[in-house]
RNA sequence: CGCGGGGUGGAGCAGUCUGGAAGCUCGUCGGGCUCAUAACCCGAAGGUCGUAGGUUCAAAUCCUACUCCCGCAACCA
């Protein structure tokens, strides 16, 4: 009988740049999971990739001076060598750029048209023309565009729409039917009450307003737009045919068994995509898990630097199979996870160094020390040992109904806890007690008999989650990597095996003074090259404006201002809410700096002011001019201050 | 009234759907042990479960209002 198949997906990494941890959890998640299908008998293919189109990357690109192509190629082999530095083991990476995907887009889009389903119209709202964008009456500020505070017209833009009610109550009837597709449960509710219960609007899937997509074939000024390209890959990416010549391997895996997904996107995922798949006459994947998020605490540490925290970064730090730990073990299933420094460190000390690493090494070391290093069974059984065993038998099963629900750090923290009672056993048995007695040699043997075989069977179990951990555990074990169902039997350890003689420190205890030092000074040390080494400093260049005459410049008037006091508006995060005497008037100006200075710093700073500039409502807080910052292409502010001591109200001219 | 999520001992979380003795991991303190990576084992302290009402014999859990925090969006004059 052949092996059942278990097809499982990411979310395709949007290459606009590096992936963060949290992108990064979602693949190492999903590889925890395929490895584990993997061990319980499943032919498991796992694809990942990425999402390479889009206004967004068009514009990167060109700030970057480069194709569109060129960038996403470089920002796509960064995404492959994080994925492949984290041991992920995908079996396909996709990208939407490549030439199969494309071409089976613009067929699935021709087909959609032809049958009617995607019609075209118009997208409708008030447009700006210089801008070249579109905004709702709610965006706007003031009635003009947000952007450049000109006149905003209603207009309107041809584009392609996908007629999502014509299957409303088919998906509807669908997710009811099946309570597991929209996983975790809660998420169902919030799709069911906020989109498909009120009635589905109509799906955009064509834009005029950039290049960088794949060409409607016969309709070459428009591009697909984003869902209908990137949620294809699902099926592109395992040989979908749209004409009806799909590949065995396509027939065989589809439908997917589940796709895995940041809860941001849920919705695209149980609504437009199942609808995506009605209209092709595909089956509709069974289970979507709509993940947490995995957030950066304690913004603390260097607010307005890049405190951003990237798993190759991490991964240097503490190893790759700690990092998986961490991420794997702390995400909670339906909430937020929170990832710093001091949680690494602690939980690196804690759970691998002393519990698991500790164990190992003190085993090993028992075993050298007192049987040269040969582990014997000698059936010196007592009571004690009863417990253990049954443990290390049931352990298994645990994890395996805790994978089945997604539970991934539940099923971790299972194999834990056998570690953990590993832990206790030698304290219950004291086996240097007995190495003293010299009648109770046989018991001794049997007791780190026994520890080597829990440690194998945990060890064999941590292989889908640290999978590098778990082999080199069970090397200094000599012990063989065993099966889910060899675990059903205790005592598969072969009696009179050696175990290493120098057990090597799997996970070695680090000091969180010492690396906040280490990050402190790497973090330190890139700002310090940015800033005093000017020969090196690229310089920024701003696309050229054109050129004004000297009376265009005249009638602005630019004069020192000192705030005399400040505070933050509320309702806002950037804003702050300055009081800026002017000679001897006072203007409130609110201004964008809060992530760069705070309001305390702000009292007392003689700045350049614009001072008729045009009174604005910002977050419903007038502002009566504009405090003048120089901007890097961090986004890092810094306010202009008079060189040497000026009055407040001096003209800057 | 933009959308969504959340407030549970010092930290990170579970428990909330399906009311019924407040739990886990870490940290702290005390004790034990010495094979081991100052580790391991045992014990203890520490919580009005965001606030205020309501339903109930019984509320962390259900209902209402309020408040604070986070992400997205917006704001960046």
């Amino acid at each position: 009988m052949s092996k059942p198949k278990y097809y499982l997906t990411t979310a395709i990494a949007y290459t606009s740049g590096k992936p963060h941890i949290g992108n990064t959890y979602e693949i190492v998640l999903a590889d925890s999971i395929a490895r584990y299908k993997r061990m319980q008998g499943y032919d498991v293919f796992f694809q990942t990739g990425t999402d390479e189109h889009g206004q967004k990357i068009e514009l990167k690109a060109q700030e970057a001076g480069v194709t569109p192509k060129e960038f996403v190629d470089q920002v796509a082999a960064e995404i492959k060598r994080i994925w492949d530095l984290m041991d992920t083991s995908y079996d396909k990476f996709i990208r939407t750029t490549d030439a199969d995907h494309e071409a089976q887009v613009q067929k699935i889009f021709k087909k959609l048209y032809e049958q009617g389903d995607i019609y075209k119209g118009y997208y409708e709202g008030l447009y700006c023309t210089p801008c070249e964008s579109f905004f709702t009456e709610s965006q706007l500020v003031d009635g003009k565009c947000p952007d450049c505070g000109r006149e905003v017209t209603p207009a309107r833009e041809e584009a392609y729409f996908f007629k999502m009610s014509k299957y409303a109550d088919r998906l509807i009837q669908h997710i009811n039917e099946h309570p597991e597709f929209i996983q975790p449960v809660s998420r169902k509710n919030e799709m069911m009450n906020n989109f498909l219960l009120p009635g589905l609007q109509d799906l955009c899937v064509s834009r005029t307003s950039f290049k960088w997509g794949i060409p409607v074939t016969f309709d070459p000024k428009h591009v697909t737009y984003v869902w209908l390209d990137a949620l294809t890959n699902y099926i592109t990416g395992i040989g979908y045919d749209c004409d009806g010549n799909s590949t065995q391997q396509f027939e065989k895996l589809w439908p997917a068994d589940l796709h895995l997904i940041g809860k941001d996107i849920i919705r695209f995922h149980t609504i437009y995509w199942p609808i995506f798949l009605m209209a092709l006459g595909l089956p509709l994947p069974k289970q979507v898990f709509g993940h947490p998020w995995l957030l950066q605490g304690d913004g603390k540490m260097s607010k307005s630097k890049g405190n951003v925290l990237y798993a190759d970064e991490l991964a240097e730090f503490f190893g790759v199979d700690a990092v998986r730990y961490f991420v794997l073990h702390e995400m909670p299933f339906e909430n937020d996870g929170v990832i710093s420094w001091e949680l690494m460190v602690e939980r690196l000390n804690s759970d691998l160094a002393n519990t698991l690493g500790n164990l190992v090494n003190r085993t090993i070391s028992m075993t050298n020390k007192y049987f040269g290093g040969t582990v014997t069974c000698t059936h010196a059984e007592e009571p004690v040992d009863q417990e253990l065993k049954e443990l290390a038998l049931a352990v298994p099963g645990k994890v395996s109904a805790k994978m089945d629900d997604l539970r991934v750090a539940d099923a971790i923290t299972e194999i834990f806890s056998l570690f953990k009672r590993c832990n206790k056993y030698i304290d219950e048995t004291m086996p240097w007690a007995l190495a003293k007695e010299e009648g109770k040699k046989d018991r001794l043997a049997e007791v780190l008999y026994n520890l080597t075989e829990c440690i194998s069977i945990g060890a064999s179990l941590l292989k889908a989650f640290m999978p590098k951990t778990s082999e080199k555990i069970l090397q200094q074990l000599n012990a063989a990597d065993r099966s889910l169902e060899e675990m059903k039997t205790y005592g598969r350890y072969p009696s009179g095996n050696k175990v290493t003689e120098k057990p090597e420190i799997l996970f070695a205890r680090l000091d969180l003074n010492e690396v906040m030092a280490k990050v402190e000074e790497r973090h330190g040390k890139a700002e310090e090259e940015a800033e005093p080494k000017k020969e090196e400093e690229p310089g920024i260049d701003l696309e050229p404006k054109a050129e004004i005459t000297f009376e265009e410049f005249e009638k602005l008037q630019f004069q020192v201002g000192e705030i005399i006091s400040c505070e933050a508006v509320k309702k806002s995060k950037k804003l702050l809410c300055s009081q800026v005497k002017i000679g001897s008037q006072v203007k409130q100006i609110v201004s964008g700096i809060k992530a760069h200075y705070t309001p305390e710093e702000m009292v007392g700073k003689k700045v350049m002011v614009l001072v008729n500039l045009k009174p604005a409502k910002l977050a419903g807080v007038l502002s009566e001019g504009m405090l003048l910052c120089a901007e890097d292409e961090k986004g890092e502010l810094s306010l202009m201050v008079p060189e040497k001591k000026m009055p407040s109200g001096a003209e800057i001219c």
